[in-house]
Parts: C-alpha cells; structure tokens; sequence
DNA sequence: TGGAACCGACCGACCGTTCGGTCTACTCTA
DNA sequence: TAGAGTAGACCGAACGGTCGGTCGGTTCCA
C-alpha cells in the first residue's frame, strides 16, 4: 500500500570549491536544496497529506534532521508559495510599467505568466493549491488574490480600450483565461522531446484570443 | 485560530409522513444529506485538511454518530467523487451517441462539461481536487483520466475532420480547453443576481471557439 | 576544537475509528 | 389501549496509531 520511493535527493555537491581546487565537499542540505524536496513532496501529497517522515524519507534524512534547516513545516510552504509570488509580482511590475497598448500588455501579460509557471512549475503549483487552513495559507491566498486583480484590470482596460469583444464581461473573461493558463500546472511536465515552455505559451495565447475555430 | 463555524446541517425533515397526516418527524440524516455536508467541509480545507471532528461539528452531530451512517472518510470521499463521475459519464455517453458533426459535439461537450460542473459544484470539485493518497483516490484519478481521454478523443476528431485551426497539436488544445473548463470550480459560485450555468457555459464556448479579440 | 550536519529517542496532541450504552418513536400483542 | 419489545439515531469515552516538533547527543571537517 506503501509506494516506497526511497530517497530523491540531489543534495548541494561541493558547496564551495574552497581556496584550494581539492576535492568535492560531502553532500549536504541548505535550506534552499531542502525546499525543492519538499515542494516536490507537498504537490505529489498535498500540503496536509504529507508528513515529516515523508519529507524526511524523500530528502534521505531523518525528520529531526530537518529542524536543522527550517523552523517547520509551516516555514516550507511560507518560503514556497513566496518563490512563486516573487516571480509572478516582478512580472506584473515589469508590464505595469509598459507604455500604453492596452491589448498587447494582456497578451504579454498572458504569455509571461505561462513562462513563468513553467519555469517556478512546483512553486506555483505549491501557490495555487493552497487552502486556508492555517494563518499563512491564508497569507499566500490573499497575495495570490491581489495578483489575480492585477490581472483582471489588466483585462478590464483593455476591454475599455475597447480591444476586447464587447459580449463578454471582462470579469468573467479575465477568469476564464487566466484559468487556462493556471490549469497548466495540472499536466505540463519539461523534459526533452516535450513541449517547451513557449510552445505552451504561445497555444494559450493563441487559443485566448483568436480561438479553436478554422477560419 | 478556530473558524468556528457551529453547525449547518439541513437534515432530513420528516423522512417519512407515516400514515398519519401527522406532524413533521424529528430531524435526521441520511448518508447522502451527510455526504452533502461533508463534501462542502472536504471542499473547504481539502479533504486530508479534513477531520472527523471538523465534519461532525460542521453536522452538529458527534463524531461517532457519523459511522452510524457511513463506513468512514473514505466512504465519504468515495461516494462524492462517483456522484461526479456518474454525471460525466452519463453526459459523455449521450454525446458519443451524436451523429457525426465533428465540431459541433466539441461544442456540446465543453458546453455540457461547464454546465455539470456548475450543477454537481462540490462534487466536481472535490473531483478535480483529488491527490492520490488512498486506494480510493487512486481509482477516482484513474475514472477521471478516463474521462479526459473520452474528451480529448472529440477534439482530435474534430481536428481530423478539419474543423479546428491547425496550427495547435489537439491534444494541447484539449488539455487547455478542458482546464478553462475545469477551472470555473475556483471561483464560481451560484446565487441570485449572479452569472447562471448557461452564461458561464456560453462564454466558455466563445471564449474557446472565438477568442477574445475584437474582430 | 568549534560548529555545522545529522541522528535516535521521545513528547503531547490529535487522528480515524470502535464500543457500550441511552433516548425516542414506532410496532406488536394481550 | 396499556405495555413490552424493536430499531434507528445518537452520544461519551477510549482505542491504537500518527502527527509536528524537541532534546541530547555523535560525527566530521575546516
């Protein structure tokens, strides 16, 4: 009953080559090394369906060994969820900053955050399956609800603009897009011979605004 | 710390009128009154985010007296999750009935899908949600995938017979459509003065069919 | 030789589940 | 129609087990 996948490390090799050119340091866990781990864990789990233990066995550590790094298992979600809030506000205030062009700041706005949860895939995965159970799940969700309006005014401006079709609300529009490119996460997996990052991107965009259809 | 949401039953009122036109019996659950409960709860703070305690509070009955309805969690889950696929299902095996028009049974099915998905909310939600940490999750993963190659299926058919643009890979294409689709669980919710199952669906279809720009 | 990295043993709290029992509405019988 | 019997809905207490987290070490390298 027990999928037992004994260890999947990829601890810190050689951290620092030191002054000399010797040998490779033993490997070890920084914080950093340690939360890939357990990101990884929490989006096969989920966040309440993984334990200590199982964060431990996945690391090739036991689960004191863990405290040496973080404070908690709240600290690992708080650190992962960020690394995909960092990444996506940067983003927005890179395109907020953008002149005019209310039309093509949504489709850069639509191409960027399909780049960017490829490239942070678990981080925002991590972001986008929180639930509210604890006070800094609740944090998390409350920054992703602000991203989320960012977002939607993006779209709401351009539908002033009058850029957009004129029978859809841009509320419900700026949901529906925005819940293609999140749903993403669900299946893109990276690895050669498979869809890049910019293939996938390119396709939402494609599909949100100029559609299936043959024409 | 403890949202204390003290009981919201709707138990079953005077299950039976018995011969007599007699007064209204007392209050009492069935399984599937509990199950509504508690899919609501499993929704909330998903369903390992779950206790027994946090379902029997939400019910205003005690913790036990849930396993005189129901064998346990999982029965729980089990019964949630198939309700979902039932209706899925069912609605799959009437399109796959459909005489030829390749394109129009896309459009019927994502129509359908948005539709079951706004009708069964918590159940498809609690669905599309599922990790897989059980036996029982496992098995509703595997019917869900099924369902997915069902869709999927339509949509390369419908590529085939020409009637989608062919600069996306179908199966791209399926994978993004069915998320937007899949996505409406996050945020919709139904009420007076809010959008219908039907304006949802709508723009669904022309958001996917049609795109968003203005033409 | 100091400190980073790690470990085994352990803690109190909470988990899903079980058990013995109570209460109440209903049915059956004398 | 009184009263015994039955069955369903529910409860409080407790079970074995697992949870996130702590503590007092040991190892090992700079």
């Amino acid at each position: 009953m027990n999928s037992q996948n004994t260890q999947s490390s990829q601890r810190v090799q050689d951290s620092q080559r030191a002054q000399t050119g010797a040998a490779a340091r033993r490997a070890t866990y920084t914080p950093d090394s340690l939360l890939e781990v357990a990101v990884t864990v929490f989006n096969e789990r989920g966040y309440d369906g993984t334990s200590m233990e199982d964060l431990a066995r996945a690391a090739g550590i036991t689960k004191s060994s863990i405290y040496h790094h973080v404070k908690g298992k709240e600290e690992l979600l708080t650190r992962g969820v960020n690394r995909a809030l960092d990444a996506l506000n940067a983003s927005l205030d890179t395109l907020e900053a953008l002149p005019d062009g209310e039309l093509d700041r949504v489709e850069q706005a639509v191409f960027r955050a399909v780049q960017i949860l490829v490239d942070e895939l678990p981080y925002v995965t991590l972001l986008l399956r929180v639930r509210g159970n604890t006070e800094a799940e609740r944090a998390a969700q409350a920054s992703r609800r602000a991203i989320d309006q960012r977002l939607a005014g993006f779209v709401e401006r351009a539908a002033a603009a009058g850029a957009l079709r004129t029978d859809l609300d841009p509320r419900l529009a700026s949901r529906l897009v925005f819940g293609m490119v999140n749903s993403v996460v669900e299946w893109y997996r990276p690895g050669p011979g498979r869809w890049s990052a910019d293939d996938v991107a390119s396709a939402v965009t494609h599909v949100v605004f100029d559609g299936l259809r043959r024409r």
